[in-house]
Order: structure tokens, then sequence, then C-alpha cells
DNA sequence: CTGGAAGCTGAACTCCGGTTCCGCTTGCAT
DNA sequence: ATGCAAGCGGAACCGGAGTTCAGCTTCCAG
């Protein structure tokens, strides 16, 4: 199939503009995991080697460009959900995996923190799609897990997202004792069924 | 004992001073409740029926302000952890009280959710010495859990900081199955001690 | 009562970052 | 080859929000 995201400008671009348009989104993608949401677009159009005037060609608005970056980490965790949905395996150990897997990668971005992290809720909102993605694909890794008999009976994908939020949460804070594997431990653990009743 | 907390202005201010003063933190908090970080200065001042200069006579910087707002409901926080220690009955059940009563506090406190749910990290870093309170706090209902038996015996102070970090973080998120309370009841399972070994 | 210090006001200032826009460059269809 | 639409650059624009300050008002000690 070719990419036929919504996401994606309508008609053909001119080659070199789709080439600076993936390099925006390349420096966009770098800048915003280390700067969040306060990363300027002056410093995107740097990073790109291109002018500001570029990147609005590109993305109307700084929160478009937001959001589309927001999207494509959406689609890569449903990816790993994806590719943990094929494995064999123990279920329950699976779903953890990608718990595991996901977080990691919200780890090394920070506008990812944001989003999640209850900032910038206009991003996730608008990244609906994706988020209905990733939730069907949760359910099934779910539905697998309770039938394996080690997940708590009423676990509903939207608890499996709201862990992740406060996960996420966390990881934006530095301290003593403040450790977002720790945490992500503790999600994971609750969402064990007890060792019968 | 007098009030000797290090916040508060050195000497005796004027009688309306002291008035205004108070009248500026009310509004503050009333706005900071409603629009979290983003509530303006503008805004407070005229709530509080005061010029903007005002604001700054007493505190030099907004961010002074926001701070003293998360160090007063750190306290309160502490105050809640403070009543809950001369309670009888189960030591866990007392745990997980308190921390439905502060998620419910902040669950009504836009700013605070910013603060514990990742942005505003220099709203914490400077409430150090409130957090250090409750955390000791935190210890002491734990350690009393802990040998009631009925609280996982690896608990330690940051993980409920962590825990409800996540919580508030949920708070931000409108969605369906997004329900920052059932969220807090999972996150108070993950405590529980597994029904023997 | 009264002098003067403390406090108040709010228009104006400053800074900062997103957005615009116009003249120039470049890919590509013919 | 070549014309021109698509794309690009980046200085300039603009609005918004925190902060300042010069003049006025109020409290209160003496």
């Amino acid at each position: 199939m070719t990419t036929t995201t919504t996401t994606e400008p309508e008609r053909q671009l001119r080659a070199d503009a789709r080439r600076n348009r993936e390099r925006i989104l390349e420096a966009a993608s770098a800048a915003l995991a280390e700067c969040g949401v306060d990363a300027q677009i002056d410093d995107i159009a740097r990073r790109a080697g291109v002018g500001v005037g570029t990147v609005y060609r590109h993305f109307p608005t700084k929160e478009a460009l937001l959001v589309e970056l927001v999207r494509r980490k959406f689609r890569v965790f449903a990816d790993h959900a994806r590719e943990a949905l094929e494995q064999e395996g123990d279920p329950f150990e699976i779903l953890a995996g990608v718990m595991r897997r996901n977080a990691a990668t919200a780890a090394g971005d920070v506008a990812m923190q944001h989003a999640l992290g209850g900032v910038g809720e206009y991003m996730l909102v608008q990244a609906e799609t994706e988020q209905r993605e990733l939730l069907a694909l949760t359910e099934q890794m779910l539905d697998r897990a309770r039938d394996g008999g080690r997940l708590r009976r009423d676990i509903q994908p939207a608890d499996i997202g709201m862990l992740m939020c406060g996960v996420c949460s966390t990881m934006a804070h530095a301290g003593p004792g403040f450790d977002w594997k720790r945490h992500l431990e503790l999600a994971i653990d609750a969402l064990r069924a007890a060792p019968q009743g």
C-alpha cells in the first residue's frame, strides 16, 4: 500500500520540497525531544538548514507541526504493539513488554511527555485517530492477557493509557527516588490478577 | 508559636498592605486554580481589586507568586497527612484516605496539576522544604501500614509521590475512560501486599 | 495634627516568539 | 533550452504578557 495517511499533503510535492519537509520533521523531532513544547520555530528551521518561511510553507502553524510529530510517535507506539501481537509467549509479559518499550520511547522525547503528561492537551485531541488505533491494539493485548489469567479482569484499554500518561509525567521530574522505570513497574504490577482469589 | 515561615515577609507590614497581600494570594489562588500557569498577572490584579504594581510590590516576579501558592498547597497536603496520623483504624486505609483527599484537593487546582504533572518543574524545586515535610509524614504512614501487613513491603515515600503525580497528570486529560479517580484506585491497589506470598 | 515613609496605581515599556510577505531561486513540463 | 509556478529565505511585523516607574494616596508615629 502507498502511504495514504490523511496527514500527508495532497498532491505530489516537488522533489526538493519533499526533501525539505523531511528535514524539517527530523529537525523538529530532535528539537522537540530536547526542549518540548518550548522549542522555537527559528531553532527548528536552523537545525533543518532552512528558512523559517519554509517551515511555515509545510506546516501552517507551530501547533500543526507539534501535532504531526505526536501523531507519528503514536504510530510508533502502535507499531510496537502490532509487533508484539505477532510474538509467541505469555500474553501478560507481552503486554508489559510493549508498555516498557513505549515508555522508553517516550522517555527520550520531552514533547511527548508534555503531550501525555497533561500540558498540550490539544496535541492529543488532534491525534485522535492514531490514539484510537493504539487503543484498539491495546484491547487485543488485554483480551489475550485476560484469557491467560494473569491480568486483572476489569482492566480496560483506557486504563493502560492513563497509567502510561502517569509514568510519563514522572519522566519530567528529577528527584531522589523519582524514577520512571520504578513507576512503570508499579503500574504493571497494578495490572496483575491477585494470585487466585 | 508565631508564624515563622521563611516565606512570609520579614518585618511588620502596614495594615492595609497585609490585607492586600492576602487578597492577592486569594485571587491568585482562584485564577491559577482555574487557568493554571497561564493565568495572567493583570487578571489576578483585577480579581484582587488591586493594581498590577501592587502585585509586584508583594511578589518580585510571577514565578515567585506561583511558587508561594504551590508551597501553601503542599502545606495543605501535609496537614491532611498530619490529621490522618491522629486517627485510629487500619493504617492502610488511612494512607489511602490521605491519597484520596489530596488527589481531590489537586483536582480542583489546575496550577497544581501543572506543577505535579510535569510542567513547572521549577515550582516543585522551589517548594523543596514543604515537599520534604510531606515526605516525612508519608514515611510515617507507610511504616504503620507496613506493620499492619497490608502494604507491599518495598514501597517508599517517593513512590507515593510518583503515583500521585501520575494521577494528577490524568486530571488534565479529558477523554472516554479517562478518570482520575479510577487511576487513583489503580495506584492504591498497586500498593497492596499480595494476600500472603 | 501632620510629616514623611510605605504603599498604591496603571499607563507605558520591553522582550520574545510566532507569523507574514515579498523578492529571489529552482525544479520540471513542454 | 526556457518559462513559470512552486518553493525558499529571512528581515520585518505584531500582539501578548511580564515588568517598571513616576506621581499620587494612605497609614501612623510622634
